[in-house]
RNA sequence: UCCGAAAUAGCUCAGCGGUAGAGCGGGUGGCUGUUAACCACUAGGUCGGGGGUUCGAAUCCCUCUUUCGGAGCCA
């Protein structure tokens, strides 16, 4: 008897084969029970046929309830009415455990509902198809770096400072140090590893405590950061592009099950696979003002100008050399103009909004200390970033993706909450 | 933090001043091809908490709590 996964079933036509999962669905008829059986890797119909099955089998099969664990074998066949669809000939049931009440019906249910039973709701159909999507997106960038020579470099969760202000930090006790804060970005610790590996990045949660309450935020959620040497801001931009667009094939190529059962628009991520349209903040902001935006030079996109921006396009939109107030103290400043500096956003199509965050990093030691100076943070704090632009500075450029971000978009759900097996939200840290 | 909405059966909702309802889920029975299967019967409620108006409140008013949606911030 051969132990065999739902997806590799097509593989065993007409042996008898053991399939292990939980009940989906039953339907059942007289003599007739169907049970729809999900592995982990797919799901099928399972037939119990009465004259076919020992007594004992045959009430197995009939008092199965949803999501109780079960050992089924049969015979695999097709089905009499679907092409390219397999159906399983029962010929026993084990029944593992039988599961009473399960509190996901069939029918729709809510959000609050749904995400206190989050536990229990992955196991459902589309939160499956997320989820693998998710998995498949990952495994997409970790792919395209590791092909590109950036070497994985984990930055610290506990960190003794912010990274960019500290407004939005996580804050706990540490030891006799004093506080210690979650880390919002391994970018500053990212980049002391490029001096010594050239090219690396880090994957891993980062935390921000703000009080947002919009579906494209979570106060814990998973960020990519990657930083080159000798990469200066227009190669970086040509590697942000050549990551998504390999994430975006990847995700076509191989969760083609998945889309499906999501509803997601094919063709609109097909077309995303095309070179993706650069534009200067000031160009964005000429263009938007055109279409009736409020938005100000020195003004950052809001949620509604995102959307505005990308609805004639079907590629994704960089948006480069920002203005220096509204930008991080560690970015260069734009040679062509000081009041800007070398950084880009990328603006996913279809409104699902800011994907990328990256720049160029200011190199220079005195310039960085100056502006860090200006935003008065504490210089002891950093001595080791700054010492980076002291012992070999060169010039150097990196960005960071939210994973989540990514995954809401490749999928086209609503809500960025269904992209992470258990979200945390300001109202939400159960289960 | 600001603006808006909601809370009634396990779940999704209807009822909006006069005896608490439906569908799904649960239970029992029926059906040889079902696809959120179907049919019949059945159990299941402090109408979010507190206060008020009224002969009478799920329904109107006040208050608290919780959640949802949006904004800002950002990935």
């Amino acid at each position: 008897m051969q132990d065999v996964f739902v997806k590799d079933v097509a593989q065993h036509i007409g042996s008898e084969i053991r399939l292990k999962g939980w009940v989906r669905n039953t339907r059942s008829s007289g003599k007739l029970v169907f049970i729809i059986l999900r592995d982990g890797t797919g799901e099928m119909q399972c037939i119990a046929f009465k004259p076919d099955l020992s007594e004992e089998t045959f009430e197995t099969a009939k008092r199965l309830t949803l999501e109780s664990s079960v050992i089924i074998t049969g015979i695999p066949k097709k089905h009499p009415k679907q092409d390219d669809v397999f159906e399983l000939d029962i010929r026993s049931v084990v029944l593992v455990q039988l599961a009473e009440d399960y509190p996901i019906s069939k029918k729709e249910h809510g959000p609050d509902f749904l995400l206190t039973n989050r536990h229990l709701w992955i196991r459902s159909s589309k939160q499956w198809a997320v989820l693998r999507i998710r998995h498949t997106v990952y495994y997409a960038i970790c792919e395209y770096l590791n092909d590109n020579e950036f070497i994985r470099f984990d930055s610290p969760i506990l960190t003794p400072n912010a990274c960019e202000g500290t407004t939005t930090l996580f804050e706990l006790d540490y030891f006799d140090e004093g506080k210690a804060y979650l880390s919002q970005s391994g970018q500053l610790y990212l980049e002391t590893g490029i001096m010594s590996l050239g090219r690396v990045y880090d994957f891993g949660p980062v935390f921000r405590a703000e009080r947002s309450k919009t579906r494209k935020h979570l106060t814990e959620f998973w960020m990519m950061d990657a930083e080159a040497a000798y990469v200066e801001h227009a190669e970086n931009v040509q590697i942000q592009e050549g990551l998504i667009r390999h994430v975006i094939r990847t995700v076509l190529k191989k969760c083609a099950k998945e889309l499906e059962i999501l509803e997601r628009d094919i063709e609109a991520l097909k077309a995303a696979d095309a070179p993706f349209k650069i534009m200067t903040h000031r160009e964005v902001v000429d263009y938007l003002k055109t279409k009736g935006s409020e938005i100000t030079y020195d003004g950052d996109l809001g949620a509604q100008d995102e959307v505005m921006l990308t609805e004639a396009s079907p590629v994704p939109i960089f948006v480069e050399r920002w203005p220096k107030e509204i930008k991080a103290f560690y970015m260069k400043r734009d040679p062509q103009n000081p009041n800007l500096v070398l950084g880009n956003d990328l603006i996913a199509p279809e409104g699902f909004g800011e994907i990328i965050g990256g720049s160029q990093r200011e190199d220079d030691h005195e310039l960085l200390l100056s502006r860090m100076q200006a935003e008065n943070m504490p210089i002891e704090d950093y001595q080791w970033f700054l010492d980076l632009r002291k012992y070999g500075s060169v010039p150097h450029s990196g960005f960071g993706i939210g994973l989540e971000r990514l995954v809401t978009w490749m999928s086209g759900i609503h809500h960025i909450r269904e992209t992470i097996p258990f979200p945390r939200m300001i109202y939400r840290i159960y289960p």
